[in-house]
DNA sequence: GCTCGTCGTTGGTCTAGTCCAACTAGGAAG
DNA sequence: CTTCCTAGTTGGACTAGACCAACGACGAGC
């Protein structure tokens, strides 16, 4: 009987589970340990502190942190200092609206039009809203919020010629989705969402207040109308350490299950 | 070397965020046009040679190669050399099993048993699987792996005193679900399920043949039965670079969940 | 009292090197 | 011919230190 695997010393079970356990991780350990007696918003100690304290170099200590900060354990402000971050958000997998799911949480949702331009269809945007090649399309790029803070860029892809004068019917209404319904009798029936991960590159980074390299959740949405027509196709990216994604499964009907 | 030239470039800007771009980014901007030249499985030069090719040091080039691994572009062999990632696989978020998910793509499925144990409920696994704190659970862990390659670890909690004697009936079915149902009459019909990102502790990189610190898919599916019973709890560990999940989504928002 | 520049602290990037560890190929020993 | 050791190559961990860049507080000057 083994004792619960914690991470601390790699697995004893199995075999080829061996790996040796890096100085910067028992650093990282030896942060997080400390970090748990602070609450959120509480300042770690300065990275150069640590090294000393922690008998390393300031490059290990920086190795550990990244990985907490990754975590969403951490949150550096560079000139600040280090400090313990907020729990993660929760976002429901849903034909929902992201101002519907942040008010279900009694956070306050914003968005910030970062652009708003038509572009050409190419191959593979053409296939996905079933229009030509070369065809216009709308194409909004949204910072969304949480009670201030930034906390995805959503860039969401529209054939523009089912949706006329998107632009100025867009000031009109709360959301996009809203808009669809209302100005243009577009109602949304199904999506298929993809999840998947990935780093932020120094513009998204920019963006979100984070840094580069950060692991990010990239999701990305195609919406069909009560037609089965496609509607948009929308490619988030959400601050990994800073997301909890859910989602309701149903088993199909057809199958048995594993 | 020269001096700095730190004309305010961008210093003031409004929103934009304009991040300076880092030396170790265009060098990955660098390798992965290299990339594009080359197949999955050829390999990339070696970080010594990249480094003075470059005009940088290696360990600059360490971070960015590290970066192109974490995003699932690039894999590297310790002794050998880095190579073109494969591209990711696809894993539909349905009550689906592992194995249907892995045949409908071609690839041969395969689950290795790491563990296989009772452990004492603490009181969130109590009420999760809606049990007494100290009641007995059955922690089953389990590698999962594709076409020979480990994909996942899987650990699942099942409430002991419901599936006596679960460790040899499963030896006579083909999967633990085929057994809930055929041997319990324990039919499973919702589970709610978690995604969010983590990074690889040394023994998930161990048995994942992959690195420590590498970012994960950290999923948490939440199973209940015909009767709206809890049936299991499982957490499982996907290489985040090799997986893209799918779900697709309905707007039938609520179905009564406790 | 207010504004603004300066400076100390903190995190961010980068270097140049050391040593370790995994893989491979080639040669020596059987 | 096969087996095993060894040496070279490659990635992995770590160090010590340089300099840059953001933030905040303090003090000089208006």
């Amino acid at each position: 009987m083994t004792t619960r695997v914690s991470v601390v010393q790699g697995g004893t079970g199995m075999p080829g589970a061996v790996t040796r356990v890096p100085k910067y991780y028992r650093v990282k350990q030896h942060i997080l340990e400390m970090a748990q007696s602070l609450g959120p918003g509480e300042r770690v100690p300065a990275e150069r502190l640590l090294a000393v304290s922690l008998d390393t170099s300031r490059t290990t200590v920086r190795r550990a942190l990244q990985e907490l900060v990754s975590e969403g354990k951490l949150d550096r402000i560079h000139g600040k200092g280090t400090f313990i971050a907020r729990p993660k958000l929760y976002r429901t997998l849903q034909l929902t609206s992201y101002t519907e799911d942040m008010l279900a949480q009694g956070l306050k949702p914003a968005s910030r039009i970062l652009d708003m331009r038509h572009i050409k269809a190419d191959e593979e945007l053409a296939r996905l809203l079933a229009i030509d090649i070369g065809e216009e399309v709308v194409l909004l790029e949204r910072l969304r919020l949480a009670d201030g803070e930034p906390m995805a860029i959503e860039s969401t892809h529209l054939p523009a010629r089912r949706f006329p004068g998107l632009r100025e019917t867009l000031t009109r209404y709360s959301s996009l989705y809203a808009a669809l319904a209302e100005a243009y009798g577009v109602h949304l029936l199904k999506a298929e969402e993809g999840i998947e991960t990935t780093l932020a590159n120094p513009y998204e980074a920019g963006l979100l207040s984070t840094i580069v390299g950060l692991p990010m959740m990239l999701l990305s949405r195609h919406s069909h109308d009560t037609e089965g027509r496609p509607v948009e196709w929308v490619r988030s990216v959400y601050r990994g350490s800073r997301y909890k994604f859910v989602v309701t499964l149903l088993p199909t009907a057809d199958r048995a299950l594993d």
